[in-house]
DNA sequence: GATGAATGAGCCTTCATTCAT
DNA sequence: AATGAATGAAGGCTCATTCAT
């Protein structure tokens, strides 16, 4: 009938969806992805057994809470890559973006800390979009002289996610973009 | 009364203190610091109520898990600087040491992440304890100009204590050491 | 409204009916009657309100499901009286027949001792049915002097049912057929 | 201090084992062996936990609950093979005995049929038990020629556990101990 | 002081049943 | 009529914590 058309049953399906990713990237926030399934059917509004319809298990509920952000990330690389006066600055400008994700949106980072077995989907899925996203402007970066250390795209983003991971416990006296800065400044020279 | 006086009924406290110090550092290990406190009991060969009468609460018993080798750790600063043939040396060194502690050892790391509520006293400790040490290093290194970037012994040990505490999820392609050396560059110019 | 006419409607309903059955008939096999009905539906590629609409209870659904079977059971009585050699010959082949419907076929023993409540459906079904069938046959032989002791079909027929149902926990070392083989020369004196 | 001591601190727990015993018993009869724990619990008054420290597993309920019923009958054998006045009036006492344990006692039957997988404990204690007791008897009776048929202690046992299952569906028409009695009937020729 | 039995809140998960589409 | 999404009661199990012995 329309572009938007997906079955007219999905209506409400979908709008139950779109809640639960809602209500658990808020108490993933809050809480912690380990947060009681319970609550965050409450916070959507919707009966306990809805989430596990649309998300059998808990890490498939993280994943797709987080895909969508994943994604925007990745596709701001090449764009960076286009638009900033050079692949080092792309660089800086991406790992920025990157750490603004992972600080300040969602609470992500924890969530690859906690159950690593059961989030070896998160962590494939944020490997497997940004890690070749990153090689490319490392690349040209390496290309352009502008950094000589011998380290790999999958080196450098999990040293930022981790650092990333730990500044979730906030405190005014740290400073997550200055550890970041200093060790791209150490890949530098 | 006097100070080696500790009452015969104080010997056995005494061993069950140490057994259960022994014991909980071994399960933190295994089991992470939010182990049962049944299976810490249990490991110590005590009943439960006198982990309670030791460390009323979890992070009491993760605090004095850790004193002795925080303290350790601590001794090493001036030692190093002492022995080593420049302050970026002893930088590097006691940074070594620290990031063994951390990785090597015990697990600490991740007891930083988990409940970061309860175990502000595990983070006091360590501030305590290991910043000054790094101040002084640090201050030598810069005051021989090994060290030129901005930044504070509290922001460099945090970002330690997070590289490490991300590089207990192991992945042989990944690298802790590597990161802490390019971050060390990066203060070094 | 002539005998034959079933709204066009009615062809779907109808296939849909039959696909419940043959699909409950298979899942009672491997899940047992107390199969979830989620699964029932999904085999027989309908959906669930579609089983309640046909099959208000479950033993509705269950009844309806064996219904042929006790049926053919039930009409092989008189033919093989007629056939047989003798009424006992008579009496073990329809007695085979039915142990054969039991334990071969569709674990429907089973049904009958879960949820007692429930199946009162299912157990009337099976007495209203067989019970007579299983009447003239030992009435016939008893009459040949055949079987003599003072047993009922009613007795009899829930003996072999019980027996089959026990039945069902497979084990080399029993055989069933062997237990209703004495029971009937029990019977014969 | 005494023949009963079995050290002081046991008191209540052994209290609350006998209650456990006594509730898991009772409710066992009208709710079946896969009775919620709660009920048990709650009909025990103690609370969940309790019976999970006690008895780790539903199995491990169900086989305590009936052990001592099973010692009964088992030890039964010997002396009844003593006092009657034949090897197959000791047979039918005997198979009398089973029977009012399985039928009238406790419902245990029927935990033989549910959960087949769980209940081999179950399973086993019965078999372990009972099968060499009643295997003496059937060897007596054969030896002194009042048993022919070619049948084997435990498939006789498993018969006579199969009717008395099945006999729990009570119904004034139907008679277990006839038909066990049909079934002895046909051993003895 | 030490012990460990008991408690019970809290979480996860499954499914029968309803009902909007 | 059919669909299948949603609901929520029900039950299993784990552990932190208390407290009688």
């Amino acid at each position: 009938m329309s572009t938007t058309a997906n079955s007219a049953k999905r209506a409400d399906a979908r709008r139950n969806e779109r809640a639960l990713l809602d209500a658990a990237a808020s108490v993933f926030v809050t809480d912690g992805v380990d947060a009681p399934v319970r609550r965050i059917a409450a916070e959507a509004g919707v009966g306990m057994g809805t989430i596990y319809r649309h998300f059998p298990s808990r890490a498939d509920l993280v994943v797709a809470v987080y895909r969508h952000q994943v994604d925007a990330c990745a596709e701001a690389g090449p764009t960076l890559l286009g638009t900033a006066t050079s692949p080092s600055a792309a660089l800086r400008q991406w790992v920025d973006l990157f750490a603004d994700f992972l600080t300040t949106k969602h609470g992500l980072a924890a969530a690859m800390r906690n159950d690593p077995d059961g989030f070896t989907a998160l962590h494939a899925l944020f490997l497997d979009r940004l890690v070749p996203v990153l090689a490319d402007i490392l690349s040209a970066a390496r290309n352009a002289g502008e950094v000589t250390a011998d380290v790999s795209a999958y080196q450098l983003i999990r040293a930022i996610g981790d650092i990333c991971a730990g500044a979730e416990l906030v405190d005014p006296a740290y400073d997550a973009r200055l550890t970041i800065r200093l060790l791209l400044d150490g890949c530098r020279r």
